[in-house]
DNA sequence: CGGCAAATTGACACATCTCAAAGCCTGTGG
DNA sequence: CCACAGGCTTTGAGATGTGTCAATTTGCCG
């Protein structure tokens, strides 16, 4: 009943072949259920842990916080996404992971993470993968806000959630659920609530996009990114030898 | 005479043991050399290499390009990090490399390195560990640009640069040199050009950090740390085993 | 129905960008 | 050795973007 990996495995399948004995490997790995509150911490900044989780469900952020109380959410994760994998080689965190939604995330224990380096080279290097997309998407994230209008930047991130959860099957008529609050989207896109809230009513406005509660539609996805200036690429949804 | 190699390998010492067996793997490493001219582009974007390469001398930056010719730098890379090690698992080339003064860069062939993958766990973990450090200092380029005022971030920058040199032994005497442009600056930082020349200005009055032309003194680290909020944990300079 | 969090709007202050010009270095050629 | 060109730095002034503060509205849940 370890529908759970699935989800990791098919996060992996989108980017590379995984062997039969590969996808053994992953189902056999112990692991760890925990359901989580919206807003609660699901690793704690500064922690040093010895398992590694990914989500299951529900929504994720990387956060740090500044000394004036300001926060940057550096990163979203969704269902699938190996959140904090980096841990492994990294031993303590540099940032903490809350919770967006009520979420489940699976953990794994870097015991077993470790014996996978050791015995299957190329599964190694698809989770090693795993964590350089998160770094491409960090990059991307960097570049937008150093250098793109928050209207750009808010339609990049719907452009870029859209996909990856296109990729997971959680897009149904063009439409998905992001129940984010414009707080949160300003602490991930480097605004001000307010800010964001015009940035959002402005983008509303062109019917690029439909936004209604918690629920998105991009009706005709080629306009959106054309104006965000969104390019897929560094999402790697592409299956490749690696 | 590879004395390119012992930069890498002590990049990776700063970090965790490395055996003399490992050594020796990385040693034996075949290897290219190539000089770079200042503004040179040392990977393409959208290019597939089939090798990565670590810095052996020079400043390079990673820079992406936007529509209306505005560019952001998203990370500065100096000697001895392993520039486009995410390339052997990502395969395209989401952003360029390019050379922030002249500089020599030496290419490693993907197959070696994959080879490393297949046969030297312990190792392939460090590289891993390269790209995540990356990583780390990338999500704290966001949270920076996203959350800091322009004067934090450069007084943040430079604790960051000083503590990379440092650890490569470029410090000599509270001092290093810092080749780069007020307008690379600017790319870096997220920030207009005028606006970054007024920072240095300003950072320069409060004698925090002494700048004259491209050689920069912090006289008292602590002092500077303290009014970037800046914390090296994120750096990993600290050995352990991963 | 009341209470609370989130969304929305207005007004204003201030940070940052853009445009434009001047000054300063450095290397080069006469 | 000087003059000049070109890139980089510095400064000013005004336009614009974005943040802050404060109040109102909306929607949801008990």
């Amino acid at each position: 009943m370890s529908t759970a990996i699935h989800l990791l495995c098919q996060y992996l399948s989108h980017r590379d072949v995984i062997t039969g004995e590969e996808r053994d490997i992953l189902l056999s790995l112990p692991q760890r259920t925990v359901l989580f509150q919206k807003g609660a911490e699901i690793v704690a900044e500064g922690s040093r842990p010895d398992n590694s989780c990914f989500i299951y469900s529900g929504w994720t952020a990387r956060a740090v916080h500044g000394r004036n109380g300001a926060r940057q959410l550096t990163a979203l994760h969704v269902a699938g996404d190996f959140v904090d994998l980096h841990a492994l080689v990294l031993k303590q965190m540099d940032h903490s992971v809350v919770a967006l939604s009520e979420c489940v995330a699976v953990f794994i224990p870097h015991e077993s993470l470790r014996a996978i380096t050791e015995q299957a080279p190329h599964l190694t290097r698809l989770l090693w993968m795993s964590t350089t997309i998160d770094a491409a998407i960090q990059r991307k994230m960097t570049a937008l806000i150093g250098r793109h209008t928050p209207a750009e930047r808010l339609a990049h991130l719907m452009c870029e959630v859209y996909l990856r959860l296109e990729a997971i099957g959680h897009i149904k008529n063009r439409t998905f659920r992001f129940p984010l609050t414009q707080s949160e989207i300003a602490d991930l896109l480097g605004l001000s609530l307010v800010h964001t809230n015009r940035t959002i009513r402005d983008l509303r406005a062109t019917n690029w996009i439909i936004w209604e509660q918690f629920d998105v539609t991009i009706p005709d996805f080629a306009k959106l990114a054309k104006f965000a200036g969104f390019d897929s690429n560094y999402l790697n949804l592409r299956v490749e030898s690696r």
